[in-house]
DNA sequence: TGTCATCCGTTATAGACAGCATGTC
DNA sequence: CTATAACGGATGACA
């Protein structure tokens, strides 16, 4: 599995023939915007694979993050879409889509037209066929196959990015089946799979038909070492002496500090990550310039609201802010998270304590890694040992291109044997090869399903071909998932997602499953429990408990302290449940605390509330209405099969999940700049529906809380009213907000 | 009596994708 | 196949 580097290259150093831009076999005026971002040369890695990239081939590029190698994929795309090609960029996360979404739009200077299409952020459907390059997540690549779009067809490049992903036994499948889909459907399409550096990265590319390109070079030098005693040993056999401290996060920033780096620190859990910031704090305050504490001190007063009613993590984030350190876990809601973000980016933070959200997300350099925890917890498991890759690509966050000559990048040991054990493994080791996780059960049942949905494979014997087209079959042959794929086949049946009287079919059931993007085994819970659901009998809690039941939601963890809320809870229902579990067991447990959490949320419970109540963090519990709203959504569209008269309960429930709002308030959403804040304080002051906002005068409305005039006039306006005695057209009709953005933003969205 | 240090048993554990229909700089 | 940091309560030392 392990083989030299194709193109061994000394780390940090220019090759004396570098390669300039402008020797690209590249449209001058696609060079010209390459020239703008100020890039001039290629570096080493990009050489080779530009070239194989651009004369049209399948192209596997293994290397480091941040050594460029979107630039080759930018390319591909570039120089496809100008010749009249459709490129699909596919990205793991959101954020990442976001990134290269923005960088990409560099091009649209060219008339390339380039769009982006996440769950959360979409350029509408029908018309993503307009644009030339469009970036998206698996996911969504994934559920435009489920959904026959027609243009894939015409795709001519499709760019996988972190393609190692397809390691994760969660949401790897995703990846590799889409590609292999790809290849199935449209054969001529270029694939260009960029990853980290990997054991086994030729595998992809034999497995792709492609050229493999893998490489060490990083553009800024890496200087990695390990910590023990007060003393550090780096790579190269050199040590040095860390200044004192408390422990040895606390000598290694203070050492980074007193150059005047900024530092980056990992730790294995959102506490730590919070504890350790808070322990940063006057260290890092002592050693900033006051001038910058001001700023960031300002810009937080600005863009976080502080006072009695935040939940407790924003206070102690602005607590460490003070001193110029901040936390960041996916705890925290995304306005504060990107605060951290982007304050660390302006220089404000100097310090960020990090969970490994950071070291797979956006890109987010700092001169000096340290990188505290080499173990986590894992249910089942106990502590294990992080995976080389993991860590590798934390210390790869280590040195910002441009800025930095080097970088460094810390481990922590604590004991002499420790110490060498992390050198050879963690600095010396190699990354793990990656393994497909197509053949873990869960994801074969979705995946089987769709394909047949997909009207793609009605025999078994097809079902293996699709099988031999995916990385699994590259690795193992088809035939070893006999066993299992019989079981998934059997429980398709059963449930009545796919009859298999005259070959393999999906069921409307089964269609509607594969299309909303939900697991089989959701899909058929949220059956089951819609069969026993009765309208005026079951409410939302019980609703929202179906929702939390399903392998689609991770359920908050029961606290001890909250077994006796819980219990309550249950007695109160006494097996009214949609979905019975094996009451009191702790998954049961935990879907009630999630059903309670969530039910309070669209109670208009202050979030502040909800968190100490159930001690859980704002950030989740946004995610977790978030990820009820779609599954109830879906629930609601099931709803059409199974249980009519519940369809409406629900789309109106999963409304108050967006929101967080109660019934009442509905209507008055639907006016723009009224979020759930603004219609709670109309609603109080009897303004109740839409139709009572247009009769409205500015002056009435004016007196409302929270509302002043100009606001006031807007939200007339926007209700389809007429503010000024001007004498419009009268409030007939269907509320039709007129066109035209309200420039209040998302100020009423939150509380 | 109040405060702090120490010990010891208890407690909880990283992250994040997806539907659909319409409307923006 | 399950480890560990951090917390909270109890206890004891000391001013």
């Amino acid at each position: 599995m392990t083989q030299p580097p194709q193109n061994p290259i000394t780390p940090g150093t220019l090759l004396p023939d570098t390669m300039r831009v402008t020797e690209l076999p590249l449209d001058d005026r696609a060079v010209k915007v390459i020239l703008d971002q100020g890039i001039e040369e290629l570096y080493p890695p990009q050489q080779d694979s530009s070239m194989a990239v651009l004369q049209g081939k399948n192209t596997v590029l293994a290397v480091p993050t941040a050594s460029g190698k979107s630039l080759v994929a930018y390319l591909a795309c570039v120089s496809a879409a100008l010749r009249g090609g459709k490129c699909l960029y596919i990205v793991p996360l959101r954020a990442l889509a976001t990134e290269k979404y923005q960088e990409l739009s560099a091009f649209r200077s060219l008339g390339l037209r380039i769009g982006i299409s996440t769950g959360d952020l979409d350029s509408s459907d029908p018309r993503l066929e307009k644009f030339d390059i469009l970036v998206v997540t698996s996911e969504k690549a994934d559920s435009l196959f489920r959904h026959r779009v027609g243009w894939l067809k015409r795709v001519s490049v499709v760019v996988a990015d972190e393609v190692h992903l397809i390691h994760d036994s969660g949401r790897g499948p995703t990846l590799e089946v889409t590609l292999a889909r790809f290849r199935h459907l449209n054969p001529e399409a270029q694939i260009v799979a960029l990853s980290a550096t990997i054991a086994n990265s030729r595998d992809l590319a034999l497995w792709l038909d492609a050229e493999h390109f893998t490489s060490d070079w990083r553009p800024v030098e890496l200087r990695r070492g390990v910590y023990l005693d007060g003393n550090i040993s780096f790579e190269d056999g050199k040590t040095e002496e860390a200044p004192s401290g408390k422990g040895p996060v606390d000598c290694l920033i203070k050492r980074a500090l007193e150059q005047g780096h900024q530092a980056l620190v990992f730790v294995n859990t959102r506490r730590s990550t919070e504890r350790t910031a808070e322990d940063l704090s006057p260290l890092v305050g002592r050693l900033s310039d006051d001038r910058s504490l001001e700023e960031l001190k300002s810009l937080a007063r600005g863009s976080i609201r502080g006072g009695e009613d935040v939940p407790v993590v924003t206070e102690r984030l602005i607590k460490c802010l003070k001193g110029g350190s901040a936390f960041h876990h996916a705890g925290l809601t995304n306005d504060l998270r990107s605060f951290v973000e982007e304050n660390f980016k302006k220089g404000l933070i100097r310090v960020i304590v990090a969970t490994p959200t950071l070291a797979a997300g956006i890109n987010l350099p700092a001169r000096v890694v340290v990188v505290r925890d080499l173990h986590r917890f894992e249910s089942g498991l106990g502590n294990v040992p992080l995976p080389v890759m993991e860590v590798h690509q934390m210390c790869g966050r280590a040195g910002r291109p441009r800025y930095d000559s080097m970088g460094e990048a810390f481990l922590l040991a604590r004991t002499e044997d420790e110490k060498e054990g992390v050198m050879d493994h963690y600095i010396h080791g190699e990354s793990e090869p990656i393994l497909s996780k197509l053949g873990v059960e869960s994801s074969l049942r979705t995946h089987v399903l769709s394909s047949i949905a997909m009207g793609l494979t009605t025999t078994e014997e097809e079902l293996d071909e699709f099988i031999d087209n995916t990385f699994y079959g590259y690795q193992e042959e088809a035939w070893s998932l006999k066993g299992r794929m019989g079981t998934v086949l059997e429980y398709l049946e059963t449930e009545g997602l796919v009859s298999t009287t005259s070959g393999l079919r999906a069921t409307e059931f089964g269609q509607r499953t594969s299309q909303l993007y939900i697991d089989p085994v959701s899909a058929v819970i949220l059956r089951d429990a819609l069969k026993k659901a009765e309208v005026g009998k079951t409410d939302a809690l019980m609703l929202l408990h179906a929702a939390a039941s399903t392998p689609d939601m991770i359920p908050f963890f029961p606290r001890r302290s909250d077994h006796e809320m819980l219990g309550f809870i249950m007695k109160d229902r006494d097996g009214d449940f949609l979905v019975d579990d094996d009451e009191g067991s702790q998954s049961f447990m935990g879907q009630v605390k999630t059903a309670a959490v969530l039910e309070q949320w669209i109670n208009e419970v202050h979030e502040r509330t909800i968190c100490e109540r159930f001690d859980v963090y704002p950030g989740d519990l946004r995610n977790k209405a978030d990820t009820a709203r779609w599954l109830v959504y879906a629930m609601g569209e099931l709803a059409r099969i199974f249980n009519k008269d519940l369809s409406r309960e629900l789309v109106r429930l999963s409304d108050r999940l967006e929101h967080g709002i109660r019934e009442e308030l509905l209507d008055l959403m639907a006016v723009k700049g009224v979020g759930r804040v603004r219609a709670r304080h109309l609603f109080n002051a009897g303004y109740r529906k839409v139709k009572d906002l247009r009769k409205a005068t500015p002056d009435e409305l004016s007196r409302v809380p929270g509302i002043g005039r100009k606001l006031a006039t807007e939200i007339i306006v926007l209700a389809g009213g007429h503010a000024e005695p001007l004498g419009g057209e009268e409030d007939e009709g269907p509320p039709s907000p007129p066109e035209g953005q309200s420039s209040l933003g998302d100020f009423g969205d939150e509380q």
